[in-house]
RNA sequence: GGAGCCUUAGCUCAAUUGGUUAGAGCGCCGCCCUGUCACGGCGGAGGUUGCGGGUUCGAGCCCCGUAGGCUCCGCCA
């Protein structure tokens, strides 16, 4: 037996008490005589303490100990000397004289010190293993066990059954690239690891399963972010006989259950709702973060007759004028102005105009061109005050609103709102909502076709089939949904297609071909066929749910052993060289000029 | 595919306008130290300033290129 009891368990009442503890040596303080080791598990710290008097051969060892040394010690339980307690420690009253020292194992030099803040991530990766040992990660690695565990136990009092779905699976041509896997058996042939248990979830529906769930691993081979991985995790769910109001409280129930249970957080349901519409015109995004204001307001009626050039001409073209008021930001910099131009012009604005309210005047390159009772209406909607800054965006309706909407998030982090709010009224540090009625359909120029927004199986508004048929493509509103905590899409869904006519019409509109319909899913079509029953879900990105509550910017920061920027993992160096005989028995053979 | 920021000792960082032998703290090695908890003291080792080129009497610093890291845009049904 290597302990009898973890480095967070010893109090008071344990004095005299003989124990056998291990663990890591933290810090060692050496004092000649005395030494002082903090002896490290995961569950926390425990001073052991080495005499020379108490035993002078023990104590010897002991000054050999360096830190991370993994160490077995057995003594007795002592009061600490009085004065010299330690209140920052859980176990700060009380410390180990040990009769006994076993070094388990050597540590060698560290790569970077474990209880210091490391910028080098690339540091870190190396060494993940040693990197975990840190108390925060291994802290958020709990945390997402916890997530998981409330997550299983709330859908289980549900009656939702957990089911596994193949990884070896299917490439379809919709959504994102896929990882691919050769096929040994079927030489030539390839299966497609899953961007997302999809269409098997909705196959079980068919099969009568009713309540499906799983906390299931997807790969997509796309560029990474700070918050995307090539392979991450979701929460899926789907179920039938359901209307998307049994979905909101189911996923409203779950959040409210993990919070509680992970992080003994209270969470207010049932969450706000907004359409898609709604969100893009008040906070110009479809995943709004409503912990501050300034919201986006409309002043096309303003001016539709306006004499200036640039907002006369947007309108004219069937756009909009908006404008956002912030507050206290009347002595932007021009290095700042710049910076916002900039975003500006990266989302399609041809410019960024502003008025800054300064010692009671407009300074503004365009207020000049605004008639009184233009500037009466700008008065009166943004309720203009001495040291606000106006911002306007004159476009089409999606890039004023998503122009203004980046100035808006931008702002707010030079401001540094989101902190302000975190800090203040309670209840508003978890903000969360659904934002529903998505369009179904978006026209991709470059690829001079109709694409799914979500995905193809979803669920027209039963108030817009009409415009299908009508080939009124852009008009069409999806039942489809997203639920939004703190401006992040944690996790969308929406109520699938049980009709194989419709489905049918759906393809078409996507422009996938009979033939295609037929090899890529015909399964699917089929059981569509066989008494599908009304069925819809969703899925929570799980990564990001985890990487929200332990208050961390990357979702690498709550996943063991992520990727780095470019999809390597430095720590075993992959992807990497096969052997050519691998390659051989799979009939690969590389192409020179991608090597 | 594109943009921005970054790269100096094992780690975190410094180095005035381009100017002597590139410094400090932590860590490491050695010695000392019996109540510390970021223990303390003395000494020591450790550097191709990411790499390549250029300007210059002289480059960590300026210029060009390149590699890597991070963030973002595109991309992510």
């Amino acid at each position: 037996m290597y302990r009898t009891h973890t480095c967070n368990e010893l109090r008071k009442i344990d004095i005299g008490k003989q124990v056998t503890l291990a663990g890591w040596v933290h810090v060692s303080r050496d004092h000649g005589g005395v030494i002082f080791i903090d002896l490290r598990d995961r569950e926390g710290l425990m001073q052991v303490v080495f005499r020379p008097e108490e035993n002078a051969e023990v104590a010897k060892e002991a000054h050999h100990l360096r830190s991370e040394d993994v160490i077995e010690v057995t003594g007795r339980v002592a009061a600490r000397v009085p004065g010299t307690e330690n209140p920052k420690l859980a176990t700060g009253d009380i410390e180990v004289i040990p009769n006994r020292l076993r070094i388990l194992n050597r540590a060698d030099a560290l790569p970077f010190p474990i209880d210091a803040e490391i910028h080098n991530e690339d540091l870190r990766m190396t060494s993940r293993y040693y990197d975990l040992r840190r108390p925060q990660l291994s802290r958020n690695l709990r945390v997402r066990h916890r997530v998981a565990k409330a997550t299983r136990d709330y859908l289980d009092a549900q009656g939702y059954v957990e089911i596994e779905t193949p990884i070896l699976s299917k490439s379809t041509p919709e959504g994102a690239r896929d990882f691919l896997v050769p096929s040994r058996l079927t030489p030539g042939k390839f299966y497609a690891l899953p961007q997302a248990p999809q269409q098997y979830k909705q196959l079980l529906m068919v099969a009568g399963v009713e309540k499906y769930f799983q906390i299931a691993k997807c790969f997509r081979d796309e560029d990474l972010r700070a918050d995307r991985q090539p392979e991450f995790t979701q929460i899926d769910i789907e179920a039938s006989f359901v209307t998307p109001d049994d979905i909101f409280s189911l996923t409203e129930g779950m959040l409210a259950a993990i919070f509680k249970v992970a992080c003994k957080i209270d969470v207010k349901t049932p969450f706000d709702r907004l359409t898609y519409r709604e969100a893009v015109s008040r906070y110009g995004s479809d995943k709004p973060d409503r912990r501050f204001g300034i919201e986006l307001v409309d002043l096309s009626d303003d001016f539709r007759e306006t004499g200036f050039k640039v907002f006369r001409g947007a309108l004219d073209a069937g756009g909009v004028v908006k404008a956002i008021n912030v507050k206290e930001f009347a002595g932007i910099t021009i290095g700042q102005i710049d910076e916002l131009s900039e975003i500006a012009k990266i989302f399609g604005a041809k410019g960024l105009a502003f008025i800054k309210i300064e010692s009671s005047e407009w300074k503004s390159p365009i207020v000049k061109f605004f008639s009184d009772a233009e500037k009466a209406a700008l008065q009166s909607k943004l309720k203009i005050q001495e040291g606000d800054c106006i911002f306007f965006a004159a476009d089409k309706w999606e890039i004023a609103c998503e122009v203004l909407g980046r100035i808006r998030l931008r702002v707010a982090e030079i401001q540094n709102l989101h902190g302000k709010a975190a800090k203040g009224q309670s209840g508003s540090d978890w903000d969360f909502l659904w934002v529903m009625d998505f369009p179904l359909l978006q026209w991709s120029a470059e690829e001079n076709k109709w694409n799914a927004v979500h995905h193809p199986f979803t669920r027209p508004k039963t108030k817009d089939l009409a415009l299908l048929d009508e080939k009124k493509f852009s008009e069409i509103r999806a039942e489809a949904y997203d639920v939004v905590l703190n401006g992040v899409e944690i996790g969308g869904g929406s109520m699938r297609i049980h009709e194989p006519q419709l489905q049918e019409k759906m393809f078409e509109a996507l422009g996938v071909s009979a033939e295609d319909r037929q090899s890529l899913f015909g399964h699917l079509l089929r059981a569509l066929r066989l008494g599908a029953p009304p069925h819809g879900g969703i899925a929570l990105g799980l990564d990001r749910l985890v990487m929200l509550l332990c208050g961390e910017e990357s979702i690498r920061d709550v996943m063991a052993f992520p990727k780095n920027n470019r999809g390597l993992d430095l720590m075993t160096q992959s992807p990497a060289d096969v052997d050519p005989r691998q390659l051989r028995d799979l009939g690969i053979k590389l192409a020179k000029e991608k090597l």
